[in-house]
DNA sequence: CTTTCATATGAGCATTTGTTCATATATAGT
DNA sequence: ACTATATATGAACAAATGCTCATATGAAAG
C-alpha cells in the first residue's frame, strides 16, 4: 500500500485535467468560502429569521421584539448580539431603550432569494 | 404579580397598534420561516458550500469531489445526502459511479447574493 | 457466486449552538 | 444615593451538528 493524501483515491479521476483546472480557478478564496458559510449560519435559525422579518417592518426595541415573538428578553438579546456581530442589524440608544434596525438592503435580498426557493 | 405570557413585558410597547398589525400581516407563515431557516442552515457549512461551488463547474462523482476538496469519501457522501434532502443537488447513476449536479439555478442565485455581502 | 470498487449509512464522539437563569450594566427618576 | 426599568452577558445544559470508523449496499467483472 503506497502513501496517500488525506483524500481517498478512486481508481482514476473521472474529471479531466482541464476540469480540475477550471474548478480551481473558479473556486473563490478559502477565506471567502468560510465567511459565506458563517453568514448563512446566521440565517440558519428561525428565531433570527423572525427577528429580521420583524425589523423589515420597523425599527424596534428588544422588549417589543420579544413580545411580538413570544420569547424572553434574554433570548432575543443574545440573538441580536449574533446579528450585530455579523453586521446584519444596527442599533441606536434612546435613554434606557435600544432600538434595532436592519443594517442594509442586502439582508432583505438574501432572505427574499431564499424564500423564493422555499415557497415555490 | 399578575399572570403573564411566555414573553416578558416592558412598561409599555413602543410600537403602536398599527405597527403590530403591520408586522403580523407582513410576517410569512410560521412554516415558511422554519423552512427558510432550514434552507440557510444547509448553506451554513463550508464543506457544503465548497461542494456546491465545485458543482457549479461540472457534474462530478463523489470520489472526485472528495479528492478535489481533500476530504474523505464518507464525509462528502454524508454532506451530499444533506444537500440531496434539501433538493439542492440531484444525482445520476452510471455503473458504480454516482454523478452529482446542481438541482437548479436558485442555488447559484442564493450563493451569489450572499457572496456579494461577504466580499463587499 | 465471489471479488472489487464506488457509494451509502449507522454508531460514536467532540464541538457547536440556542435557550434559561442569574446577574451585571446603563440610564432615568426620586 | 437609591430604585426601577431596559438591555447585556456569563455559566450551564440539552440538543443538534460534522466528522471518523466500520460496515453495508449496489453494480460490474471475473
Amino acid at each position: 500500500m503506497e502513501d496517500r493524501n488525506a483524500a481517498p483515491r478512486c481508481e482514476f479521476l473521472y474529471v479531466h485535467e482541464d476540469v480540475v483546472e477550471q474548478v480551481n480557478q473558479a473556486m473563490p478564496q478559502e477565506e471567502h468560502l468560510f465567511d459565506l458559510a458563517e453568514l448563512f449560519k446566521v440565517f440558519g435559525d428561525s428565531t433570527r429569521i423572525r427577528i429580521l422579518y420583524v425589523l423589515f417592518e420597523a425599527e424596534m426595541c428588544v422588549c417589543d421584539i420579544a413580545q411580538l415573538l413570544g420569547m424572553t428578553q434574554s433570548a432575543i438579546s443574545h440573538q441580536l448580539q449574533v446579528l450585530k456581530k455579523s453586521k446584519l442589524v444596527k442599533y441606536r440608544r434612546e435613554g434606557k431603550t435600544v432600538f434595532y434596525s436592519l443594517a442594509d438592503d442586502h439582508v432583505r435580498a438574501i432572505l427574499d432569494q431564499g424564500m423564493e426557493h422555499v415557497t415555490e
